[in-house]
DNA sequence: TCCAAATCCGATCGATTGATAGTTTTTTGG
DNA sequence: CCAAAAAACTATCAATCGATCGGATTTGGA
């Protein structure tokens, strides 16, 4: 497996390219980070749109402006591509977790009301990833697409976001309960309440056709909160 | 649109095979009927399994015992059998809640308790269907893929599963709460009830695997009901 | 300044896809 | 009993897919 010397998935070097000389004006180059950029960018919402089979490389090429052979040049493969979507995709949600933590420093589980307190806001600080999640952006979609278990970036998701979120859900469940560590009930408790979002992602247009309602906007999302942090008193 | 004559697509009589003799024993013929119930159950289970696109006719027949051609010849085209696969969802479901209806006869709303109860029931019976989505069957795989709005069977299933389903257990809701019509909050709390069950159909294999359970069993079932019969207890 | 590395593209390849044409065999109704 | 309809198969087509080839242009460091 020998690729291109220019490429950055260059293994080694096989060759030199003999250049002949001729005029055509292509205009500057950009750097190849934002051009990788902007390929994820539009790889993730058609991904997360139709899914990994249901996207063609040709597509995602024309929409980003770029040639077909760009996307197999900087990202080796159609599922490099859709690796470095699921990177982007961590990444995202560990900044966004990060920027919460930081408005919201009691993030960690304790014993007794400040996990309730914790859990509250944990909650809420997931619900607001809600409305970014439709057809702009699509990083959600992308992500709930691959729970099933089948996709190419499952264990990577799985590993760096769900395993540690629910984790930390059912931490906190267990510690608004009374107890140090999670049993099976505060995981089944843990999943309950986290898969209430997906009302709203997974089955974001039924949802939406059946309450009426325009869109995943702000008063909707308090209104989840508001149900979500009654089910959490309750506990 | 042309079609010939043999098949049960055919729209107009084009022309007559004119045969001509050769002695190759091919067996008995099966009926058109029980060919195209198999080929609805393996194309149902690929199509839940993989999606419409990533599932290819070829598969489909070969898995089926029949050669390619079989399927235009009993669907019309891929997506005819598709939209035959989202027919024998939504048969089977009606099935599904008739037996269920007869077993517990007092599904319909009414206000205060008997809202409760006949909510309460409802919500088992859909429980009981857990088990059987997985990769045996897969009909509600097939299911939740078409809910976020793409696919070809979406209004189908939309106005003959989603809808209906979600209008009873709303209007449950608000019998529970003591109002005869449901209003935002009761839709919203039947979103949110129903969304519940995704946590095992779309994200099984997470769920399965952070909770550390072997498969969606009868232990399982029973605690994911008794958590949800609490919630509606706390209505 | 110069050359190698980095970036980018037109053309095309082999594989696979859904669909069709053409034919043969079995079933069935008058 | 026999012709028409139904059921099924082999072979193949055009389109599309992901990937690659072979360069061409731009950039950046020595």
């Amino acid at each position: 497996m020998f690729r291109k010397i220019g490429s950055p998935y260059a293994i080694g070097v096989t060759s030199r390219p003999d250049t002949k000389v001729r005029k055509i004006a292509r205009g500057p180059y950009r750097s190849g980070t934002e051009t990788r950029q902007r390929l994820i960018d539009t790889a993730l919402a058609l991904f997360g749109a139709h899914g990994f089979d249901a996207t063609s490389t040709r597509d995602i090429a024309t929409r980003t402006g770029v040639a077909l052979p760009a996307i197999t040049y900087h990202f080796g493969s159609k599922e490099g591509l859709y690796r470095a979507c699921a990177e982007h995709v961590v990444e995202r949600y560990r900044e966004r977790m990060r920027a919460g933590s930081e408005t919201f420093p009691d993030l960690m589980p304790a014993v007794g009301e400040p996990s309730r307190a914790a859990l509250r806001r944990v909650v809420a600080l997931l619900a607001t990833m809600l409305p970014g999640s439709g057809g702009n952006e699509g990083w959600m979609t992308f992500m709930m697409r691959e729970m099933n278990g089948a996709g190419p970036a499952h264990d990577r998701l799985y590993r760096d976001l769900w395993e540690p979120g629910l984790a930390l859900v059912a931490a906190l469940v267990a510690g608004t309960r009374g107890c140090r560590e999670p049993a099976d009930d505060d995981r089944l408790e843990a999943l309950l309440l986290l898969s209430s979002f997906s009302a709203f992602t997974t089955a974001r247009q039924v949802a939406l056709d059946f309450g009426g309602w325009p869109a995943v906007d702000q008063t909707l999302v308090e209104a989840i909160v508001a149900r979500l942090h009654a089910r959490i008193d309750a506990l």
